[in-house]
DNA sequence: AATTACATGTAATCCGTTACATGATTGA
DNA sequence: TCAATCATGTAACGGATTACATGTAATT
């Protein structure tokens, strides 16, 4: 999924400015399974309006500065609908946890346990934090994908603290 | 973690040539938190062996185009472990499944029972390989990242699995 | 007094994928 | 016979991040 179809699919659940789409993206309900940066966010919705998909709405402030606040197009919700009937790509896991348990084994064992500690509490704090979530959500889809992380920060964190002792020894 | 570490990392645990880190990061024991092209492995062994963090053996072959079996130096060891000694940089998770299922809710409802069977189906499909791959893996770390993987594709699976029905009726 | 939050935007840079180039061998 | 596997490597291209640029107001 590029960039544009995402800040088409966030605006299809509600109007938002740029900087709105960077903190859910980047600390919200998103922030789990995507990412973007102001670099691409804004050059996307500026083109976004130029064809049509998305529409504008600047407001002042005082206090503040101005706003852009952008909404969906008919034409933009029949993109995002077309999109949607493909099937989506694959995940794109990366994780550096991971990998650096498992290079740990040869070259620094002794790291391990902490490693495994840390995630442990990694994994809670998101816990938390999704938990927290939950209860400010709205949409039937939106509170089910929510869950879903919960559920997997869940296995993820039980795993590892049944099994972290198979390092202590 | 750069594409430099992975291949160290990688190293660590065997020798391997490039065409055989390739298909570990596309298909193998790391794909599920890990990827690399061709286009970005080929260059970074080039330059870890001229900075000699890695040794290079050529294997000219008959039936078959020659090989660079490439292993970790001593130096090359030690810079993998100093790596290893910061906390490893939170995961990367791009999920297009989970940005559909949000999105569908506001314009395309009725997909979303077919994006959550396909996406069990998915799961099936990696607890199947991964199942698979766990009689053969070796070392302590390997099984413990590969049964990680599992629990982590379990989870999601039985949460859709149980939580479908909330969008049939 | 200093940092974070609000708010938008561009340019340089980095990093990686895709496509291209080559070619024998094996399995379906 | 055709596709896939084995095997390495480069160049063009694309996409996204980082850093830069600007400035007020609220919070700590």
């Amino acid at each position: 999924m590029d960039i544009r179809t995402l800040c088409l699919g966030i605006l299809s659940l509600g109007n938002a400015t740029g900087y709105e789409i960077k903190k859910l993206v980047g600390e919200g309900s998103f922030s789990f399974f995507s990412e973007a940066s102001y670099g691409s966010i804004y050059p996307a919705l500026t083109k976004l309006t130029e064809e049509g998909l998305i529409e504008c709405k600047e407001k002042v402030q005082s206090k503040r500065p101005d706003k852009k606040i952008y909404s969906l197009s008919d034409a933009g919700r029949k993109v995002l609908e077309h999109s949607l009937q493909s099937a989506p790509k694959p995940d794109k896991n990366k994780s550096e946890f991971l990998a650096a348990l498992l290079f740990a084994e040869a070259v620094a064992p002794d790291r391990i346990p902490d490693l495994i500690d840390e995630r442990i509490a990694h994994h809670d704090h998101q816990i938390k934090q999704l938990s927290d979530m939950r209860n400010q959500e709205d949409g039937k889809a939106s509170l089910f994908v929510l869950e879903y992380g919960l559920a997997v920060q869940k296995a993820a964190r039980d795993y590892l603290s049944n099994g972290k002792n198979r390092f202590n020894g």
